[in-house]
DNA sequence: GCTTAAGCGAGACGGTACGTCCGGTCTTACC
DNA sequence: GGTAAGACCGGACGTACCGTCTCGCTTAAGC
């Protein structure tokens, strides 16, 4: 969870064409399977190594550290796992079934669902917070894994503006993290239980607003 | 950063009464300073022993962990902080000029510039990230840093409530995420620009819904 | 075995009054005892260190490389085996009876012996070998452990010049090196087999002389 | 600088008729330049094989340790010297002027010389230390390198005894190690600064002994 | 002249040890 | 008994090389 640093000498790439597969897979199923039984903390890249049956030099050549393989590692763990859902290993959308309401509930609940699965708890957390403070490895991490993701919440709140569901002022970028943040900030800070209650309400709050009508 | 582990065997407590005050503030300045100049990372204990001019064995009898010296420090900074401001070293309030909109804005404003004064941010950033992962600290974080700050809210705006400025269904404790959380997702997180004219659009779009009225 | 590289950045030495005798003892025996086993190369810091049941900074506070470890072990060695023997601790002599040729063959068969004694000659082969090629560590293997015995020679030398048994135009520190210098390559170079044979018969060409008389 | 260890299993021999001798002389000028520019022990078969622009493998083919690399880059560093000297490549031999001590003093004047040449210091010195330790390659040093050396002593002595200048009871073999020994004895260990004089001394000590006549 | 098999440069790989850094404990001397 | 100092055991760090193992490529020999 370095801060990022003066970066590498840079030396020479190594030539990825050469690389093992092998290797690498059994590098992201140590570097998961590490994160959960011991956290992130204890998970070390000796550790990770050793239980992948891989040298040391393995992983510093093709990662610049601990978070990194991680992150990868996690980003792996969501291709297989979107391969395994739909086929197509494409893309996902939030529905629109027309109810605005109903459509976020249905997403922010399987966010929360999925936000408290023990399989991705560790790992997630543990690159949240290495990203907020190595700022080189937050903007990898947004980039790949959450910009993706909240894109959709701005097709679909697009869409739901052109319904006339949404105010036309409403920037969806904006209007997007009033729906997400709450969340994040529940799961992340542990004030208050992360539940489809919750979702629900911040759903509801959000469209309606606070102030009377 | 360490997950929580199990728990210490007690041994017996030191006796606070001897405590030497003067070691105690040394490091504290030692790990603001330490933290604010080479990251949270490259802060260790020996460091903070070293430049405090203190044993290490005076940091490990009197907390458990580098977050918990740094939590402290950091809350002891905020009290010194307070004190200049108001002499009666007493409690916070948010505004209440009747205008909710307008007070919402003054104190999110004020809480963007906090988040982005260097002289918290390392210190803050560290901790909240050590939070995330470390249960333990991350409730001592919560408890004596976040939540006075959060009920400050409740208070405002149950008396919007009152004054019928928020809608009487409204919980106030889950209402005030939708204000706060936006702001915390992009410091943390940095996906955009954390300024006061966000701080401006996520009390309008909060107040004011996301639907048409 | 390195050759001798630019010094240290000298630090600050550490204070020797606190040293653990414990560890030091245990560092020597684990030396010595894997040197025997595995052989010089073969025979780590790591590995001592783990032996010993002592950390490894424990071995680079105190000593600059594996080399000067064994080269102090073997000392202790040494002056263990000296207590062992004489309980006065102190000095050896060689022997006077009158006889120059018999004192002398006496001394080098029994170097001979030691020479070929298997609890000695693993690390002082080793200590050797990395002397000729480590000159700073050569200096101090050859201070203080081979011009101690190399004395002895001078001394018994200049008695038998005293008593007429040896010319007075010879330098006794150059005709030792005619008695000593032959075992000594037979043992490092292992031309051929050293005896006690060869023994005696380099003292009697040292002081018969080869040419006829 | 391995102790000789378990032989290896022997695989398939490469064919050496196929062997690149550009590689093979690029590999002996690399070694020889890196031991002397920095030592002995810093030499590694990947800078070997990185100066000389050759693959690792192609070391590891034809040598079995560096030791062996180095000592055949030595001798073949000798051939090229020798061939340089006397065009017909051919055999040297101790001149033999009728005057033994004289004959002597020349070829050990040079000897002291060539031990002290920079040129051949480093190398020869690391392949004696190698030696020392690991007994096979002690004895291929020895056998390649200097009992061809020595053997001349055998033949000038053995002419010598037949001229009547050393007396017939003297084993050559034996003798030769009173005239070389010590010189080694001095270069190898550096105990006394190696010089012309100290070669005249050994002879001359050697010759007439150290009792009166 | 075309195949084929070996040597070759290159360098990734699983490992071992390096020498350093720091965590957390323990000891010593001082106050 | 708290403190400054710092030695201690342990263990991870990131690096350097080891010796093995593919990769294409060149280059001869044998067909």
């Amino acid at each position: 969870m370095a801060e990022t640093r003066n970066p590498k000498p840079a030396a020479k790439a190594p030539d990825s064409t050469r690389r093992s597969e092998r290797s690498r897979r059994a590098i992201y199923e140590a570097a998961l399977s590490l994160v959960g039984e011991v956290g992130y903390t204890r998970t070390t890249i000796e550790g990770i190594a050793a239980r992948a049956g891989v040298g040391k030099q393995t992983i510093y050549r093709w990662w610049p550290s601990k978070a990194a393989v991680l992150l990868e590692a996690f980003l792996d763990l969501g291709e297989q796992a979107a391969e395994a859902a739909g086929a197509e290993g494409g893309e996902y959308e939030i529905p629109d079934t027309g109810d605005l309401a109903a459509d976020l509930k249905t997403v922010l609940r399987a966010t929360v669902d999925e936000l408290l699965d023990p399989k991705y708890e560790a790992p997630s957390r543990a690159l949240t917070a290495a990203g907020i403070v190595d700022p080189a490895l937050g903007a990898e991490f947004v980039e790949k894994l959450l910009e993706p993701s909240l894109q959709l919440y701005v097709n679909r709140l697009r869409a739901a503006q052109e319904a006339g569901d949404v105010r036309t002022g409403i920037d969806p970028r904006i209007a997007l993290e009033l729906l997400v943040a709450p969340l994040a900030h529940r799961w992340l800070l542990r004030t208050l239980p992360l539940t489809h209650e919750y979702a629900d309400a911040v759903v509801d709050y959000a469209l309606g607003g606070l102030a009377p009508r």
